[in-house]
DNA sequence: GAAGAGAGCGCC
DNA sequence: AAAGGGCGCTCTCTTC
């Protein structure tokens, strides 16, 4: 008789639930392989709702803690279990990268540190995060802008009061502290762990506060959030950007230090060159306004350079007046080097590795745009950006979106002319083949107006750019040189072609004044700060916010789908160029990479305003450095200054 | 002498 | 009455 077959059963190891009891009575210290393997069992097997964690030095041993605070809700309230890990035994930490597979959210005060602390020891990043300082960013955005400060000038109490509040906000309000105070979370503000060879319990307090304090903000925050419309920006954008941002961060850029010696050097040289030629013109400190008033007073040009109620010597002043005299040429130019040698690219001291890694800061606008510093990667001169160079192996390519402000304002204040305009092509040519159609031949194409008529083209992105920015007949007219009478009705006429863009301008600002805030596309808010009619500049940012907001979401979009995008390729995002992406790929990907770039460029904008056709450039004719395939503007822009001699 | 405001340069 | 949205950085001038 034949033995029925059995089922196959697989060895499995035995796995018993651990007891939360155990873990949530003390802080558990770990700092050998099965003390990870218990971690990451326990977390595995619990229902967890999200998971702070933090980093903390033990300032005498030079070692690095990793705290961790699992929060499981149940019916009687948060339980929390809490970890402090030992990264001294670096053969171990392979083991916790479970951990930060799991598919819960990973909540920091500032998730750039640990993400960064992360990477240095080898893990990868969760996917699910939340920064709880973002969220107090987007939350206050725009509340505590500089420019109030001015507002109140004439109320000394009230100046006061605004300047307090600036200052507490920038060292306070952003704290885990205060962010802890404002949501009743307890939370004690160590400095730091006095050293001693083992850990003692209170050492482990200290060290697993800040976790447990970001996993006690998580749910209030999330809370509140969603009572002020966020919480969806939050989660589709500015959380996964927390991630992107860092990577852009810690990847850097590599500079090229015997070029930028070199640069150093020759920029002195021209300094030196044209101070000593102003110097014998009577200029000896072209910074100082008295000599260049007493200067160009003696020339008999002085009356030129009158502003309000003095004298201005601006760049743009300069640069229409410049024909007048070569002396306002070689102020321009000496002003301009100065400002080079002034750039932190140039400092030896920021490079480590080869590579420099700028300071990207998040939500650094409140329009939502990002920041940067040391060095200002983002503004920095573009004759400088020869200077960053890619990896041997590598390539550097540039993807920008073409007019994308304009497509975007388009839709936002739903103008079907201007959405046409933009569609075709350029959107500036559309205009003025409209706009100037007595002077201009017919079916002129985008190329043959920009040569041929540049004037007419330039009158209308003048005009566009009034539109973005606000700008007044009086700021047109100086801006284009003309009359300010002319300006206003070249201005009347330019809106007369987008009657609806001109309504909604005149009607959403003063509606959002109303409600207290300007929002993007994704719900992102920039707040006022005063209630009360709204002032000019309010009105302003009121009308730009949405614009400048909402391409910086989709920017963001975007660029949290490229980062993950580009891993298959090895290629990273090197600066996020608030409408363009600056990467870092191997040559033989360079061109993938690019095409992947635009496109997904151009889909995130359609996936926000499907009525857009938009367009992006890509650059990487010359992969050798940044800037588009010019190697050396600098020397092209130097040579100028030594043809035009001034003595 | 330190700190702040404003001007002026660069970027989008 | 001011007069173009958003920045970082350095310098000068003023103020305390």
């Amino acid at each position: 008789m034949l033995e029925k077959p059995r089922p196959v059963v697989l060895a499995r190891p035995l796995l018993l639930p651990k007891d939360p009891k155990y873990f949530s009575e003390s802080i558990q210290y770990v700092n050998n392989s099965s003390g990870i393997e218990r971690l990451v069992e326990f977390a595995q097997q619990r229902p967890l709702s999200h998971i702070g964690f933090d980093t903390d030095l033990m300032v005498q041993g030079h070692s690095q803690l990793l705290s961790i605070s699992m929060v499981e809700l149940q019916g009687d309230g948060l339980h929390i279990y809490n970890f402090v890990i030992d990264l001294r035994g670096k053969e171990y930490l392979g083991n916790l990268q479970p951990l930060f597979d799991l598919s819960v959210c990973f909540v920091s005060h500032n998730l750039k540190r640990v993400l960064f602390f992360l990477w240095e020891y080898g893990l990868s990043a969760p996917a699910i995060v939340w920064d709880t300082s973002i969220n107090e960013k987007v939350l206050h955005l725009g509340k505590n802008n500089i420019g109030y400060l001015r507002s109140s000038k004439e109320d000394l109490c009230s100046q006061i009061r605004a300047k307090a509040d600036k200052k507490a906000t920038d060292q306070f309000q952003l704290s885990l502290l205060g962010t802890c105070q404002r949501y009743g979370v307890p939370y004690r503000d160590y400095q730091c762990i006095a050293s001693l060879s083992k850990l003692n319990q209170f050492q482990l307090d200290i060290a697993i506060e800040d976790a447990r304090a970001a996993a006690r903000l998580y749910l209030p925050q999330v809370n509140i959030a969603a009572q002020h419309g966020l919480l969806h920006h939050l989660t589709t954008v500015e959380m996964p950007w927390a991630i992107t941002n860092a990577k852009i961060q810690w990847k850097g850029v590599k500079i090229d230090c015997a070029k930028r010696d070199d640069t150093f050097q020759i920029l002195q040289a021209y300094q030196s060159m044209l101070e000593d030629q102003l110097s014998q013109l009577g200029i000896n400190d072209h910074r100082n306004n008295d000599q260049l008033i007493t200067y160009f007073n003696n020339l008999g040009l002085l009356h030129l350079f009158k502003k309000n109620d003095g004298y201005s010597f601006d760049h743009d002043q300069l640069k229409q007046l410049q024909s007048h005299h070569p002396t306002i040429k070689a102020l321009r130019n000496l002003r301009r080097i100065s400002s080079l040698l002034d750039d932190k690219i140039l400092m030896p001291e920021l490079v480590k590795n080869g590579r420099i890694q700028p300071n990207h800061i998040q939500l650094g606008t409140d329009t939502g745009r990002q920041t940067s510093e040391y060095p200002n990667i983002l503004g920095m001169d573009a004759l400088l950006r020869p200077l960053i160079i890619p990896e041997v192996g590598y390539g550097i390519g540039e993807v920008d979106w073409s007019q994308n402000e304009i497509g975007i304002a388009a839709a936002i204040y739903g103008d079907e002319t201007l959405i046409k305009m933009f569609n075709t092509g350029d959107v500036y040519s559309a205009m003025a083949r409209h706009f100037f159609v007595k002077e201009l031949p017919e079916d002129l194409t985008d190329q043959e107006l920009k040569d041929k008529y540049p004037n007419y083209r330039k009158i209308m992105k003048e005009c566009t750019l009034g539109i973005l920015y606000g700008m007044t007949p009086y700021g047109l007219a100086a801006k284009l040189n003309i009359k300010e009478w002319v300006a206003k009705s070249l201005q009347a006429r330019f809106f007369e072609m987008f009657p609806q863009l001109q309504l909604q301008l005149q009607r959403l600002p003063k509606l959002s004044a109303i409600r207290g805030y300007a929002t993007t596309i994704s719900g992102l808010r920039r707040n006022r700060g005063i209630i009360g009619p709204p002032t000019n500049w309010e009105l302003n940012w009121l009308s730009n916010h949405p614009i400048q907001g909402s391409a910086a979401v989709i920017f963001k979009v975007a660029g949290n789908r490229l980062a993950k995008l580009y891993e298959r390729y090895d290629a990273h995002l090197i600066i996020p160029l608030h409408d363009s992406f600056v990467f870092e790929a191997p040559l033989n990907h360079l061109k993938v990479v690019a095409e992947l770039t635009e496109r997904v460029m151009c889909e995130a904008v359609q996936e926000y305003f499907p009525m857009l056709k938009p367009k992006a450039e890509i650059n990487i004719s010359n992969p050798d450095c940044w800037n588009k395939g010019d190697l050396d503007p600098l020397g092209k822009w130097l040579a100028k200054i030594l043809e035009s001699k001034l003595i």
